[in-house]
DNA sequence: TTGTACTGAGCGAACGCTCGGTCGATCCTT
DNA sequence: AAGGATCGACCGAGCGTTCGCTCAGTACAA
């Protein structure tokens, strides 16, 4: 289950980049302001510069549109992510770097993450699995990364309590963009993720910010 | 800011709360398959056991059976928290039993949670700040048993904390429904709510399950 | 001239909502 | 008690509009 092609009718493969990068900009703005179904193919074309027409000439559905806006999304965030997490081994001070650096990439994303989180949905049935997917190897870089640190002997947690832990991260990431009609209010992005770590790490019981 | 009303053309008070509760049954059915948009108003309707033209003389436009929804779900698992959580003193196995108990009731309420957590924000601008306040009230519950808990002096946490920790509480019960297409491939509700409950209070660092 | 990207008027299905009308129950009058 | 008037819940055909998508035609580069 490699990454679903979505087929054009325009032959230019460096064009097809060029007009669907236009395309997901466009939409990805639109949806954010109206949500995907109350976005039409219309606006969308205009959007982007170009007509309904030509539109059609690049995607099949308006779904399609939907599936590269959420597929470029995830991209965004794993090339961010990649960029400034070196895995080499692990250590509690890396996966807190990571945390840190993850939450910023959240932060900075903001409007594609929720997005994308309150749109994946309306995918079909034929097309959520591959995103999903995608999730589940932004959960599994953290996974890994816990684990190597568990090999070190920073910390003691079995194979289960690694996946949650790292559910958990990610989870604690997206919640800031969608509770962030309450959470912003609260805290700044640096205090969410100073505390969030903390309770991550030390939980509730232990009082001892570092 | 009270429970925002919705109008009708029915005069019996009596009758609108049971065409409502017929209505609302029907429509978490359908919204849960198809989604809100996709969902179309005959259809509910239909589902409800009377004509398109009756629905209309209960409700103004399809987005008030959002809010119906919305507002019902929210009572539906604030009056079950609050027959099983007794408020009288905080502790911490209080506030174990209250998040066991809120698990169980999101577990139970899984497709409605669901439905409601991805459908809010096709509310209007005019109705979300209702929906939202309920969440607020929600969080609230377990801002109050976790103050009082560190009040009685079992937990040592500032006023940030507290609210993060609810927060948080709430966001890993959500959790249990928008990501059980993975979590439930992993844990029981049992082994999820005791490991998040363990995290939540002694983090990775400590190592002692209760 | 041929191939390819682009255009946008137009099609047809679907949908939210209305409104004229039906009919049983209830009230009033004699 | 009977007959008529009124009420109000219920009905569903149909209106106006929107929207996803198509396709016959154009522009232009090679």
């Amino acid at each position: 289950m490699a990454r679903k092609e979505v087929p054009s009718l325009v032959k230019d493969e460096k064009l097809i980049q060029k007009r669907r990068g236009e395309m997901i900009k466009a939409a990805v703005n639109l949806f954010k302001e109206n949500g995907f179904h109350r976005t039409t193919t219309r606006e969308i074309a205009k959007a982007s510069g170009f007509s309904i027409g030509t539109l059609y000439e690049y995607i099949r559905s308006k779904e399609d549109i939907l599936y590269l806006v959420c597929d470029s999304i995830y991209e965004g965030v794993r090339e961010k992510l990649n960029e400034q997490i070196g895995m080499t081994e692990g250590s509690i001070d890396h996966v807190k770097k990571a945390i840190a650096v993850y939450f910023n990439v959240v932060d900075e994303m903001q409007d594609e993450v929720l997005v994308m989180y309150q749109e994946v949905k309306s995918l079909s049935r034929e097309a959520l699995p591959y995103v999903l997917k995608k999730e589940l190897e932004m959960t599994a870089i953290f996974e890994e990364l816990i684990k190597q640190t568990v090999e070190q002997g920073e910390l003691d947690l079995c194979e289960e309590e690694v996946k949650l832990l790292a559910h958990n991260i990610l989870v604690h990431g997206q919640m800031w963009t969608f509770r962030r009609w309450s959470l912003r209010k609260e805290y700044s992005l640096e205090e969410y993720t100073k505390m969030q770590t903390h309770l991550l790490l030390y939980g509730v019981k232990s009082k001892s910010f570092t």
